[in-house]
DNA sequence: ATGAAAGCGCTAACAG
DNA sequence: CTGTTAGCGCTTTCAT
């Protein structure tokens, strides 16, 4: 049917070992014959089988990626397909492709990685959002499986991870608030098993503590990424105490502040939100909030993997990129 | 390395092609040999290769999904991960990978058609959002490859695909406005390129027109999805004419049309939106919206694709699946 | 019911 | 610089 590497040597009177080194681009070949085994494929429309190459290579030049879907919002939330985005940007430009994977549960997150690794489908395989205690993480780096993670893992040791500096962001975030004279500022994150919520807790109750404010646990709220967390986070901590400013984790969560505060009729207290999403400037009053460049975020991903799987020397790079945030001021934070 | 069949066909002491038949679970396998072979497999830890098999099959069992990266907003509609995650699950169930690829216009689509095609790598491919005139459903179609395509084409004759009944869904919605009285109802909608806009456009005339209600052009706005052109189209409409309801075809369509809305202070305009997004009950008011069940959306598209390609008798099954819709009712059309 | 052998399409020594 | 040969790991006739 198709055209294989036998008819292409034939009509260019060439062995298949040739037909193959010109698909390499191998160097040690005339160009004469290189046009003219480029000219057959051509003619016969030929196109290398990945498949075939892939056995012979024992490389795919595919990754596998791992999404979560453990919480309904967390998938829609755009931050993942912003990733997803910038991983497919820097995939494509070195020719390799994505494969993707859904699980419900970490049991499940083994299963697909195995999957992928005993099958010998992927090079290699990236990683989205870890958690405190990563078993998926553990697992790969035990089996020294190429890998890379999005979010800081606990144990950085050796592993190759992307990762805004989200303790430094929530910091300035607070410490830019409490210069402007706030003082009694809430916090509501996501859930505590996820690296990126207790890094921005702690930036938070750092920023806090170098101004001398004493933390009060009644104003530190976490537990999922949703509007419905946000919302009735909102509601507890304005019962418990009315606070000039509500830091979140995400903006899913700050907008289901927003809705709490408008209901309450509070409006002066300022909100934040993190990682910009597109409707943050379209709420009343418009959310600021914390650019997290989530697209960078995976680019840098597939850059670090890709990258070392293709430097067979293990240079002595980096095993780790920080993704620059910077803060969105808008009106919920200037009433 | 990693065990090979050969290395089982040792353990237990038979040939490779009989450990062969264990894996493909063919009926003449004597229990007692069946049992052996399972028992050095388990032992050696042995897993298919893949690739090998692939080759040998000449099937992949992995899924090539195109997506659109035309417009920032149109990835960041949750439309589409809702889609993936519905594909995902058919094709886990059916053992299916899936891989994707992003691209910026038609051109790239086809390039990457082609890349999936010629390369080998995939059985079918699943194409997202429809457009009226479509390069990439006119080249599968012409050369006989498999796929599946989410939303109607324009001419669906002898190809795969699934969508809402756009018209119906949207003749519902206004229909269902005018016997509550409104009569000056806008429509403000995605690109006119998309089927899917003019299937619901045909639903918005048909609907006034059956009530004998005269259309006005300048009360029908079609640009792009995102809030902006929302919150402008519907500025744009109201300082024409104050109409009594907009109906959209997107909920950040929507989202924008509420922000204009609550600006001019004319908050007892309808507002209807579209795919029934996680932050629609959101808003305030919470936004009235279509449900059209994206999931399943997903889901019917990757089993129609599976289906067909497993199905080698072609038997005649419908080439097409229409998912419901189902309007969820919410404050922005009960002021 | 099981084995031997050829082949899927390509790559990689090794020779020359 | 190019050809020969073996082999990647699995499947599949064709025998027996």
């Amino acid at each position: 049917m198709t055209a294989t590497i036998k008819d292409v040597a034939k009509e260019a009177n060439v062995s298949p070992s040739t037909v193959s080194r010109v698909i390499a681009d191998n160097p040690k070949i005339s160009d004469a014959t290189k046009k003219r085994v480029l000219a057959a494929m051509e003619k016969l429309n030929y196109h290398p089988n990945a498949i075939a190459r892939s056995l012979a290579n024992k490389s795919t030049k595919t990754l596998g990626l791992l999404l979560p879907n453990t919480d309904e919002d967390l998938f829609n939330n755009p931050f993942f397909t912003q990733v997803m985005r910038g991983i497919s940007i820097y995939a494509q430009k070195k020719g390799y492709y994505i494969m993707y994977s859904y699980s419900n549960n970490e049991t499940q997150d083994i299963e697909f990685i195995k999957s992928y690794i005993h099958s010998k489908w992927v090079d290699g395989i990236i990683l989205l959002s870890a958690r405190q205690e990563d078993k998926c993480i553990e697992y790969l780096k035990n089996i020294h499986y190429p890998f890379v993670v999005v979010g800081r893992p606990k144990d950085s040791q050796s592993v190759l991870w992307v990762d805004n500096d989200n303790f430094q962001a929530m910091y300035n975030v607070v410490t830019s608030l409490m210069e402007r004279g706030y003082k009694d500022i809430a916090f509501i994150g996501g859930p505590q098993s996820l690296t990126v919520t207790n890094d921005r807790l702690k930036g938070y109750k750092k920023a806090l503590w170098e101004r001398g404010i004493e933390i009060d646990e009644n104003y530190i709220l976490t537990s999922e990424f949703s509007e419905l967390a946000g919302y009735e986070g909102a509601k507890r901590i304005i019962e418990y105490k009315v606070p000039q400013a509500i830091v979140t984790t995400d903006d899913i969560i700050a907008f289901g502040v927003l809705k709490a505060i408008k209901e309450k009729n509070m409006q002066k207290i300022a909100v934040i939100g993190f990682n910009n999403t597109f409707l943050a400037p379209y709420q009343s009053p418009s959310l600021s909030s914390v650019d997290i460049n989530a697209e960078q975020i995976g680019y840098q991903a597939a850059k670090l993997l890709i990258d070392s799987l293709e430097d067979k020397e293990g240079n002595n790079k980096p095993t780790y990129y920080i993704v620059d945030t910077k803060f969105i001021e808008r009106e919920s934070t200037q009433l």
